[in-house]
Formats: C-alpha cells, sequence, structure tokens
DNA sequence: GAAACCGTCAACGAATCGTTGACATGATGC
DNA sequence: GCATCATGTCAACGATTCGTTGACGGTTTC
C-alpha cells in the first residue's frame, strides 16, 4: 500500500471526524477511504478508530498515531521543501490562490503558458474569497488584497488595482448621472455582500472622505454577477478597472464620480504571499516572473 | 509512486555509492532502482547524483536530501513502532537472527507453528555469526550468545547451551581416547576459524583451567561441517549438545573428557537481545513466549 | 584484450489501485 | 412516524501502474 497518501487520509479523517468528509477533502471516493483505513489498521495491528453510531472516534492507539503521523508527515514535507529549494528545475505542483474575481480574470489566462514554459510543473488555481492559511491549506503562493502584509509571511507587491464607479448608460439615462457622492444615495448602488460595503468611501483630490450609506434591493457575493448587473443597467457599482476596462473604452459602461476615489476596506496593492522557506522554489520564482512580467510597471489593461 | 521504499532505497544508494548494491541489499533489480531514482529526480527537481565513472556521487542537493530523508524515514519508523506497541495482535514482519547453528537447528523449526498461530505475522530468521547491529540491521530479536548482556538493548535469558568433547567411536578405536587435556595435544581437533579458537580451554571439577593449544589439518566457519567430519571420524571438536544429543545417545558419539567442561569465549548462555522501544510489541511478545516455552525450564535434548 | 560490472532503456505480463454500484444502518427533517 | 439522507463497508470490473526480463553502451579490472 502506499504509505505516505493512507498517512495523509488518516490525518484528515482525524481531524474531519469522518471518513466522507476526508474523500470529499482529498477529492477521491469513500470506499477508498475506507479501504485505506482498514488497511492501516491491519498492519498496524490496532483498532485507530471506535466505530460508533455516526460519528468516528479515535482509540487511544489512533490517538498516539496521529500525533506521531503528523510529525512524520512533517519531516517529510520538509524534506521535499529542502531539496526542492535546491533544484533548479520548477517541476511538481505549485498551489496558488487567488480571489476568484482577480483569479478568474488576471491568473487563470497566465496558466496555459507557464504550464506550457516548463513541462514538469502542474499548477493548481484555488479561487476563494477566504483569507487562506498558507500552511493549512498547502498554498504555495496566495495573491491577496491587503492594506498591510503579513508578517509570517514574505509579501511582494504585484501590481495596483484602480477602482471606478462606474454604470452603464442606459442606467444612467433613465435614473440621472450623480454629481456628487450623496447623489448615491438616490440610486441602486450594487455592493458585495461580504465586508463593511454598505458605506461606500469616496475620496476627492484633495484627500476629503465622503462617506456614502448605500443602498441597493439585490446583492451578490461575486463581482462577475455585480458586473453582469452593471451591463445590463441594473446600478451603479465599484468596479476594478481589470474587469471593466473594455467596456469603459468601448463605451458600454461609464465612470461617474471621476473626481472622487473609491476606497476599499483593503486596499488597492495587490500582494504574492508565500512561505520564507519557498523563497527559493524554482517553481515559486518562475510563476512570480510571470506575474511581474505581466502586472509591471503596469497591468495591460492600464497601458495606453 | 511509492515514497517510502523510494526513500528507503535512496539512502541505501548513497550508503553504498552504487545502485546495484543497493539493488542486492534490497533484493530487487538494478532497473527498479534505477526507475525509482530517476523517478526522484525527476519529482524533486533536482539531480541527486553525480553520474561520474562507475561510481555515483551525491550532489549537494543529495547530500541534503539524504539528511532530511534520514530523519523522515526515522520518524515513520518510530511510528510505526509506537502504534504496534499499542496493538494487540501480532503483526507485520517480525526479523530475527540467530547465530547459523543454533538458528537452523533449534530456531527454524519454531517458525512454522509460530506462524500457523498468527496469520498475520510473517517472521524473517537472519542466519549470521556475525554480531547484528539490532537498529542498523533492523533486527526485531538476536538470538545471541555472550557472556555480558549489551547495555543498549534488554536482553533475555533463554537457555543454556552444553558443550561436550566428543569424537565418532571409529576415530577413537583408531587414534586412541585422550584422558586428560593435554592428550589432545595428539589429535586432529576440529574448531571454529573465526574468533580465538585455536587454544581449548577445559575445565575441570574444582574450576582449574587448562589451555590447550589444539592443532587441526582442516577448518571449517560452519559448524555443521564440523558436526559432519567428527560423525565421519576426522577428528574430535567441542559441540553443542543441541546438535548432537541424538548422536550421543545413539552411540554415533561418543564423548570425551567428561570430567572437563568447555569453556568458550562468549559463554553458555544464551540471551534474546531487543531494543528497550519494543518491549511490548505483541509480535515480540508471541515470539519470546514460543521460545521460552520450548527452551524452558530445559530445552527438549536435555530432557531424561 | 576480454571479462565483469555498472546504469539505463524498452517491452511484456501481472498485480495492484480506483471507480462504480449496491447494501445495512443510524441520524435528520417534515 | 415515516421518508430521506448520509455514512461506512463490500464485491466486481477496468485501467493504470509496477516489476521482471533481456539487451545495450560505457568503464574498470585482470
Amino acid at each position: 500500500m502506499n504509505w505516505l497518501p493512507a498517512w495523509d487520509c488518516f490525518v484528515r479523517v482525524a481531524e474531519g471526524g469522518s471518513m466522507a468528509a476526508a474523500a470529499r477533502t482529498l477529492g477521491c471516493t469513500r470506499a477508498q477511504v475506507s479501504k485505506q483505513m482498514a488497511e492501516l489498521e491491519r498492519r498496524l495491528g490496532a483498532r485507530l478508530f471506535e466505530r460508533s453510531s455516526r460519528r468516528l472516534a479515535l482509540t487511544p492507539a489512533g490517538e498516539v498515531f496521529r500525533q506521531h503521523a503528523l510529525r512524520a508527515l512533517e519531516a517529510v514535507d520538509s524534506t521535499e521543501l529542502a531539496v526542492r529549494n535546491l533544484g533548479d528545475r520548477p517541476c511538481g505542483t505549485l498551489r496558488v490562490s487567488a480571489t476568484v474575481a482577480f483569479g478568474r480574470h488576471c491568473v487563470a489566462p497566465l496558466l496555459p503558458e507557464v504550464a506550457a514554459a516548463h513541462p514538469e510543473l502542474e499548477i493548481e488555481l484555488i479561487l476563494t474569497d477566504r483569507v487562506v492559511d498558507l500552511v493549512g491549506d498547502n498554498i504555495d503562493l496566495a495573491l491577496r488584497m491587503t492594506r498591510l502584509p503579513p508578517d509570517d509571511a514574505v509579501a511582494r507587491r504585484i501590481v495596483s488595482l484602480r477602482r471606478v464607479v462606474c454604470a452603464a448608460p442606459d442606467y444612467l439615462a433613465r435614473r440621472g448621472r450623480p454629481c456628487q457622492p450623496l447623489d448615491l444615495l438616490q440610486h441602486q448602488c450594487l455592493s458585495y455582500v461580504l465586508g463593511d460595503n454598505k458605506r461606500w468611501v469616496l475620496i476627492d483630490g484633495e484627500g476629503v472622505e465622503t462617506v456614502v450609506p448605500v443602498r441597493s434591493r439585490i446583492h451578490f457575493n461575486n463581482i462577475d454577477c455585480i458586473f453582469d448587473a452593471v451591463r445590463a443597467g441594473h446600478g451603479i457599482a465599484i468596479l476594478p478597472t481589470y474587469l471593466c476596462h473594455r467596456e469603459l473604452a468601448a463605451g458600454a459602461l461609464q465612470t461617474v464620480l471621476d473626481d472622487y476615489e473609491p476606497d476599499i476596506v483593503f486596499g488597492r496593492d495587490l500582494y504574492a504571499c508565500y512561505t520564507p522557506s519557498r523563497v527559493r522554489l524554482p517553481k515559486l520564482r518562475v510563476f512570480l516572473d510571470a506575474l511581474l512580467g505581466h502586472f509591471q510597471p503596469l497591468p495591460p489593461w492600464e497601458r495606453i
């Protein structure tokens, strides 16, 4: 049997308290998890789980195994990492996380060329708007918007994202064009449901903040949906330019309140974050190079 | 690919400085070792060996990997051991070492019944007259003759082996029967080639030692060969009773110098030695029980 | 110079692995 | 209270992998 996957699987079963949950996170079937655990118990000669009703509990032997297995798996990981750092060819699996919208529109298109340039490299792109845990989620590189870079990770600024307040011409013709922040009170202001975004913060050219408690009758937790709704003329939204630059150029969307800059709680700088242990990983280096080459000095959509 | 075997294989390759040597100790083909190492290098993205002329050398990355891998493998081993200690069923592989003659005649016959009693147990019997290294050779239980038990291992006395000076009646009729130690100088004294055994030490009933510088024109490093030679009437030898008790009872061999007891450099007590970490291993317990049940209070060949 | 040994590669047969589908059981929800 | 869902386990089938075999080029040794 395969030791490492089985041990890793056991750790996940122990954490989740369920074989089915472990199977889901591992992306395999329950049958496989069950068989691996049975095989593990057979080879160790000890019951690892107390199969009571619906919920598995670790036996004392199972708990001992879990602690030892964690140490062993950590040793294996550190070995891989150390040697991969010394290698010169990017290989293995690179796990990148990014926010849903930015990842889909700006990161995903980069993957094919990076993968094509390095035949032994596999890339996983994890899209989520949660703040991922680099070690817990086993992320090699997290693309994250934040005001202050985390202190337990290396953070390198990749790009500044500009945001604009915009709407469809059709909408503006029907509802009027807001000329100052407080005019937004009369509009459908489509906003993201997560975070503190029932208030829009607009900053004028002299740095004066205006906080507008905007309202809307529809909400999304997905910027693409907001984008679609804005294009369809259902309201005004704050959109990043990477998303709407084509529509702005083509006139399908128009910016409003151009003298103001929207201020987002997590800032406008996007950072690449990774643990210090991975600084020299070739696979990380090549991906970082691809990112920097693509977004610096200016991202494609900001170039004239 | 299978991590643990590949890593273990790599460590052996690094130790032996040769893939073929590792293949021999692992009992597999060179092709397999070669493929595993190639796969390892591919997955780690680093060259591990410097393929120069005939002899492999570790690259810096290979050396780093070796050290980390050793730690990881040790963690894996300790995990297995800890959990197996907590289990209740004897399972896995039990590696027993013994001296060639005693192992063949007294230990090997016990294996079938122990294996039959515990279906999930596999037993390996390593016969060698070298003093094995419990951890280096990965021996669970070593049956070893020694005067002073090792201090880094648990040693349990299994049996005392009696030895006798004996020869074939035919030989004694031709060459005469020695009546005192110094008579041995006129005889062919077949002795083991290893160790300090060109001198026989005989102790009389009052504890007085007589050292006899014996001679022989043929030598063996295998007691069975000595035994055969003695039976064929080629000389006198010191033989353990477990080997010759049938012939003594049947008259095919006769003891001489019955008033003296041969003194062997490594003593007459046979110990079962194992590392303290394995004290509670079920598979070790059942084997130890089988040994004790078979050899105590008296071994079969000493019972009337 | 020949023989032996080494690491590597390609091809074939076999054993293992993973998926699928089904079942019994025990929670969960209306 | 009953239907539904989820969980752990098992058997069977298909695919992928694994290990062996045999051969080759290169290097060391006798």
